[in-house]
DNA sequence: GATGAATGAGTTTTCATTCAT
DNA sequence: TATGAATGAAAACTCATTCAT
């Protein structure tokens, strides 16, 4: 977990590639993935031509680099926040530590998820929170949502787009709710349970 | 809704416009939206290059014409089973409905909703039945949810993302569960309650 | 063997083909081979640029229609030479008739061999050459050259090896021979016997 | 010809050529000229895009070093093995030191005279062959092949494309002649002459 | 209305070459 | 001397679109 040393090189290789994925994302959010260039993306980046080529095969393997770099963001996240024992009404603070994310990498989420995107990428996105969520449910002790019978494929289902579609609208529409608010709905909308209250001051206050 | 008599020409020119929308929405099934191209849509449907621009604009005009008629026929259906009366439980017949539909539809549903189709055309796909569900509460005269105070919009949002995704899933990865299974999954997980029992013949029955 | 009624549209076709074929000739000859890009070519036959794609797949292909034409001329000019019987000293008729014909097509046939051309285009003409003399070999009543025992592989390499070098030099270096002075010296090279006296008009004259 | 004594310096640089010139011979015979790329050249010897420059100009450049080292040690044994004389039938001679040559240096000639390689070089080296063959008939004391009065630069076409293409053909085509018969064969093609009986145990067996 | 040859703008992609280390 | 990231010019190639028939 050393920060490895890194030769002038390879600092100006790391440079150049976020420079390259910043100028993607930003693009793509301005005028939607179809219509971003290689040729775009290398001018706002104010790099040649070529050099898009030595870092990236092509459109969606930039944007699936910027993507994967959120995720693993939003999991080391949620994963820190956990170390000494799961709450009770655990999907709550799950789906809090989306918001949050969400509304700090508004930009990068708006690509992730909405329209502008690829419906390619989006569905990445989905099949890997899908991947994850299943993970977290069989580390659980208690099972959850099983008094109906439900099947787990079909839970993952619905939990995952009903998150990624409330993400998308609150990104895309003009709204004041807070990450805490729109966790708290989404969690009393699928568990018919009031979200844990507020106590007092808290590392998880937004 | 009496069939309108059709001239020679109209019938001929249907015929080219139906064969242009089928041609369409198998290659974006098969290539991705992306990767189809005008010509190929002609080619397929075995047209000449220029017959494709007296029907359409452009692909997405050709595929928005086939979800429209789709979304149309889904409609139609609806309304036409509830015109005596809403039963108790009305959103487990909504949903029914949808998958029915889909059931029918695999092909037009997979590219409207899939990761093969164009992220834009799935976004007014959610638009038009969050509008629609928006349309349906509005109407209905006891309010459903509301215990919970979560605004009609976050509902709206919750819906839709959970069916589309449902949907989705359920035509995209092999499993037997029939659209009945499929609108009772999803009418327990949303609602907590059992959805309605069937009883005897009906036409509802798949 | 009726010349076939063509459409306006053929016509057309065809002519753009030919523009296409020649401009390609004409600039291989000029700059060579790998310094001819598709763009000079459409740009010289005065036609946009994706026309090119519609008749041939690359630069290879252009000129492989060219030689391949250039080919078919020169076997169909031998054939309707000898329909009533072959001459002695048949061979010394055989290469005549390449140099003249190379004569009226100068410019192909230094594509076709010469190092403006490609190596692997002039291989496949010493292919051509060499599978059509194999043939007419097989054909001869009297067998040749077969007094040293040599195997008939060997000598038609010697054979196509010599004309093809032969006519290559001919006209890339400044000569002031004749067709019948070329065929005539290369048939005492390889034959070690006097050519056939040219006795009296004949339609052989050049 | 005494062996300079090398600095630790020169002998490295020395090596980075020969790697080189390896590495590009490899890939011509292996993809053709044409598809060839200096990164292609400077990966396969493993070595930094920038080195290639220091020692060549071009792919023409690194294929034409190839080809005269090759041609160099071609003649320097020629030379070596007429040093006291001039054996009758001098021809077969010259034919069979190039087939061994070749023989030893199989990829080498394939480039220089196949089809993956370039009409450009090929050419050259034709052009070399013919001007070497012009100096050593000229240096002759009795003249040969002038029985037929045809002038001695068609004679040197003649001979040099039957060399050239009888030793491609050799190297491409599967086939269990030897060195010796190839000559031998080459020989009575052009001379109709028996080529001379081996005697005895010989430095010239193959 | 249907056809399909021709168009040429727009993009991707490759590659030789430079240059700071 | 060797390196390899960056460059950007140059080509290839595709595709939507037009238009004469």
């Amino acid at each position: 977990m050393d920060a490895p040393p890194l030769t002038r090189h390879q600092r100006r290789r790391l440079l150049t590639r976020q420079q390259l994925i910043q100028a993607a994302v930003d693009l793509v959010l301005e005028k939607g993935y179809e219509a971003v260039t290689i040729q775009d993306v290398t001018d706002r980046a104010d790099l040649g031509r070529g050099t898009f080529y030595i870092h990236f095969k092509d459109k969606e393997d930039v944007l699936w680099a910027a993507i994967q770099d959120g995720l693993q963001e939003t999991e080391a996240e949620a994963h820190s926040q956990f170390q000494d024992g799961l709450p009770p009404q655990i999907e709550y603070y799950g789906y809090l530590n989306i918001f949050r994310h969400a509304d700090r990498n508004r930009t990068l989420y708006r690509v992730m998820l909405g329209e502008q995107g690829s419906a390619v990428l989006t569905g990445r996105v989905q099949a890997h929170l899908a991947a994850e969520y299943e993970r977290d449910l069989a580390a659980l002790p208690q099972k959850i949502y099983t008094e109906f019978d439900v099947p787990t494929e079909i839970l993952i289902q619905v939990v995952t787009g009903s998150v990624i579609q409330l993400v998308r609208w609150w990104l895309e529409v003009h709204n004041e709710y807070t990450p805490v608010q729109m966790a708290g709905m989404l969690y009393q909308s699928l568990h018919h349970k009031k979200p844990p209250a507020r106590v007092g001051p808290s590392p998880l206050v937004d």
